[in-house]
Order: C-alpha cells, then structure tokens, then sequence
DNA sequence: AAAGCTTTCAACCGCGTGGGT
DNA sequence: AACCCACGCGGTTGAAAGCTT
C-alpha cells in the first residue's frame, strides 16, 4: 500500500485509492465502458493515471472480483498451473474465476512458495507421508477442480443468454445512496453471470439506463 | 504497554508486444 | 521500415496490520 500523495511534476495523485475515487470509476465505466485507460481519467474527473485506474479496476473493481481466502482446490490449482507455466501469473489467473493475476502473484509468494522450496528441499519425508509437490494430491485428482470449474464457467455464458432476454433479471442498484464498498461488490455479486465477460459497451449499455 | 520484527497485499514501475500511421 | 501509443504482464515496493518479545 502506498501513502496518498501526488506526482509535483503531472499532478497525478498515486498511493491508495479513496471510497470516492472507487465510486467514480465505476460510475464512469458503468455508464460509457471502457475505451481508452489513457484518456478515460481525465473525462471521469481523476487524477491518475490510466495506469492506474487501469489497475484498480482489473484488480479491484471490476465484477465478481472474488476477495478473501484461497479455496484448497484453488490452491491445487496454482500449485500445478505453476509447475507447468511458471510465473505466467495471467496465465494461471484464467483458470481461476474471480481471481487476479495480481491476487494469484501475492498468494503464490506469501503462502505458496515456501511449501514448494519446503518441498523440494526435503522430498523424501513428503514421499513418505504419499504427498506431491503440490501438498497432498495426486495429479489425476488435480484433474477434477479444474473441470469443474469449466463447468461452472460453461453454465455461466449459457445464463447469460437467458437473461440477457429478460432485462427484468437484472438486479437493482441504487446508486443515489450507494453505501459502502462491500454493498457495491454485493451488487456486483448478484451479476455473477456475468463473470468473466469482458464489459465493453454493449453489455454495460444494457444495464446503464437501470443502473442510473 | 510499547517497541521491534514479520507478513500481507495494494499499488507502482519498467519493459515487451501489437496495432496504427 | 520506423516510430508512436496503448495495453498487459511480471517484478518490486512499502504502508498497514499482525505478531512476538
């Protein structure tokens, strides 16, 4: 995290991002979509940069951002998607739906890392007690998570069809009185169809006149 | 209680890539 | 072919939170 300050020479503002700063990205991304991060600040009345914002949206704002704790099918998945990929954290983000690359890099270094060196430094007790590389599975059993997640991922864009036909399917945000952080993720959350849809303007001018 | 140390994770930076001119 | 620009990715940083002494 870094301290909220500007850059003297642009004026851009950098460090963590404030409620107020969240709240108007997404209502300008809400209402035109995203189409050009360098240009995008200035019209949506921010001080950063595209970068930025850029970033706080991918890794923050957008939909069905999942937070909290790794699932231990998750964490199969990372273990193995890294031994295959290594570092492609982009990569191994795709399998996980909900998750950010950014998300799956931090995870992979604060938890994940030192049972892999642990591993690797003492093979044969981990043998011993019939565990893999990747703490207790197998690699067939590996198999299953990532299957049914496609699955699940399959069921989603199939949803997305049906209630696409029926704008009465969405849910209602108001955003006159938007609250807090957590009751915008809710609201994002009750989107979950829409999950892994890239939200350019046709899917967001859909939903804008209800969502203003 | 408080000082020092460690961990976590949001955010920044630099670089590579691809598309447009 | 050369240049510019926007975007995306991976590595790194550092403040805040949590833990230990």
């Amino acid at each position: 995290m870094r301290t909220p300050n500007s850059n003297m020479n642009t004026g851009l503002r950098k460090g963590k991002w404030s409620h107020e700063e969240d709240q108007m990205l997404i209502a300008y991304i809400s209402r035109y979509g995203i189409w050009n991060w360098s240009q995008m600040p200035r019209f949506a009345g921010l001080s950063r940069s595209g970068k930025s914002c850029r970033l706080r949206w991918m890794n923050y704002l957008k939909p069905n951002i999942k937070r909290g704790n790794f699932s231990k099918e998750e964490e199969e998945i990372i273990l193995h998607s890294h031994s295959v990929l290594g570092n492609k954290w982009s990569a191994i983000a795709s399998k996980l739906p909900g998750r950010t690359d950014n998300d799956v890099k931090n995870f992979w270094y604060t938890h994940l890392k030192k049972r892999v060196s642990h591993y690797n430094k003492n093979p044969e007790t981990h043998e011993q007690n019939g565990e893999s590389e990747f703490g207790c599975i197998n690699m067939d059993e590996m198999e299953q998570p990532v299957n049914h997640l496609n699955k699940v991922l399959e069921s989603c864009l199939t949803y997305e069809d049906d209630i696409f036909s029926s704008s009465s399917s969405f849910p209602h945000y108001d955003t006159s009185s938007p609250g807090t952080i957590d009751d915008l993720q809710c609201f994002w959350q009750q989107l979950s169809p829409f999950e892994n849809l890239e939200l350019g303007n046709t899917h967001l001018n859909m939903f804008s006149n209800e969502f203003f």
